[in-house]
DNA sequence: TGAATGATTTACT
DNA sequence: GTAAATCATTCAA
């Protein structure tokens, strides 16, 4: 019988750097959820940096600050946690240095460990990819919703915690067509060998950009 | 005060 | 392939 993985937060180092280095080391840590139903475990494999005020994308763009966005604007290491479509969670890492508004959605992870919690709240059986192969999906798996807005993910039972590496590909962000030029850019991170990747088609744009 | 819209998911043709 | 679900947030008036 193998013992499960020791588990230790990542410091506010890891988080206070710049986005595009955060998101594409994201990959491979594993995110943990001591919640109160039980310990929760998945090994992040896509991941998405947002670049506000600059980035056209980013809810923080153009440097808006409201009661939404404000945790992007706190320090890093925090949780930046958002509702969409009327029906789903989305949940971010805060980076960079404080007062600077950017953030890593986390849009996919691989389940570790507390699978049939997952998959009885995502109402599938534990061994289907749908349970948290998308940034809505693995929110309700985990029971990620407004409660953890702004946690602290280096004191608090959310956290980050080291995985092993992996090779990591790049691609544009999904789901960001209004977004201009800056929908374009190669701001997704994934594990091009997870099963577990967000089946969402990137954009024509997009599809160009992969071919070439 | 009201209208528009979304960093999506799911079901259906 | 298309469309419905469903509501907090945002912005205009």
């Amino acid at each position: 019988m193998t013992l499960p993985a020791p588990r230790k937060p990542l410091p506010r180092s890891f988080y206070a750097r710049p986005v595009l280095v955060v998101a594409r080391e994201c990959i491979g840590k594993v995110l943990v959820y001591d919640s109160p139903e039980g310990r929760l475990e998945g090994r992040i494999v896509e991941a998405e940096a947002y670049s506000g005020p600059e980035d056209r994308a980013a809810h923080s763009f153009g440097g808006r600050r409201t009661a939404r966005t404000e945790a992007m604007f706190g320090p890093p290491g925090h949780a930046y946690v958002f509702f969409v479509y009327g029906m789903h969670w989305h949940f971010n890492l805060v980076v960079a240095e404080t007062g600077v508004p950017h953030a890593v959605l986390i849009r996919a992870v691989e389940p570790l460990a507390g699978v049939d919690l997952m998959a009885a709240r995502r109402k599938l059986a534990p061994t289907r990819r749908e349970l948290t192969n998308g940034p809505g999906k693995l929110c309700q798996a985990f029971a990620i919703d407004r409660a953890v807005y702004g946690a602290d993910l280096t004191a608090g039972p959310l956290y980050l915690a080291d995985g092993p590496g992996c090779r990591v590909a790049r691609s544009p962000r999904i789901g960001v067509d209004y977004a201009g030029e800056w929908a374009a850019k190669p701001y997704r991170f994934y594990d091009p060998k997870s099963a577990y990747v967000s089946p969402a088609r990137p954009s024509r744009m997009v599809q160009r950009f992969r071919e070439r």
